[in-house]
DNA sequence: CTCCCGTTGT
DNA sequence: ACAACGGGAG
């Protein structure tokens, strides 16, 4: 157990920036998963447009895409970008849940370690879509990785500068717990703080952790 | 390391 | 016009 004093104290600096977001805008456990894959290398602003088409089609649904010719569907997704790619995996993962557990719920209920031996051999699913499905869809306790996470860590030095996913994930688990709801939150806050100061040039003036880190003590503007 | 891409902000 | 942005496969 490595005893990390500077996550806890990010966490709370955060919860008190932003409170707790009951995050990932979806209405459905399938939208959910359709956006992971829509979203991956691209902005959500880029998604809600093809959640918005896929609606107004009515086949926002992981059986109604599994029924798609990949052709048919790419125009739809256009605007998340590399549409041909994400419109085959798209089809691909919905055929593949719907055949395995029929729905997303039903999924739900299997142990997590049969999950994500099922996820990670899917074609187009990630660590981060894998552990994003695992977390907004199938409400599991599991700590989404990404790039803010990464950037925010490594920069306020509560991870070295190429720490493994895993470790990250594990000192997340060993110094705040492993509630899903907790983690959730965490990673929701991570974005939060990724998109309006720690971006690729951070905006630290008005930043809610800087009093706590080292790139802003140190290297900082 | 390269390819896959559209949207938004400057 | 052009840079910033953001996962996974091969």
């Amino acid at each position: 157990m490595q005893d990390n004093w500077k996550i806890r104290s990010v966490y709370s600096l955060l919860l008190n920036r932003y409170g707790f977001l009951n995050w990932w805008p979806a209405e459905t456990k399938d939208e959910v998963v359709i956006g992971t894959i829509l979203t991956q290398n691209t902005s959500w602003s880029n998604v809600e447009k093809c959640i918005k088409n896929l609606k107004k089609k009515n086949i926002c649904s992981l059986s109604a895409i599994s029924s798609l010719d990949p052709k048919e569907l790419a125009p739809i997704i256009r605007s998340s970008g590399f549409y041909n790619q994400k419109s085959k995996r798209l089809v691909d993962i919905s055929h593949i849940i719907t055949e395995r557990y029929s729905t997303m719920e039903k999924m739900s209920e299997q142990p997590v370690d049969e999950l994500e031996l099922f996820l990670k051999n899917i074609k187009g699913v990630g660590r981060e879509t894998m552990d994003s499905i695992l977390s907004y869809a199938l409400q599991k306790p599991v700590f989404v990785v990404d790039k803010y996470t990464m950037r925010i860590f490594s920069r306020t030095g509560i991870t070295g500068d190429s720490t493994p996913i895993d470790a990250i994930k594990g000192l997340v688990y060993e110094n705040l717990g492993n509630d899903g709801d907790m983690l959730r939150n965490l990673h929701a806050m991570l974005v939060y703080l990724g998109k309006d100061h720690c971006k690729t040039k951070p905006l630290c003036a008005e930043c809610p952790v800087k009093s706590v880190c080292n790139y802003f003590i140190t290297a900082g503007p």
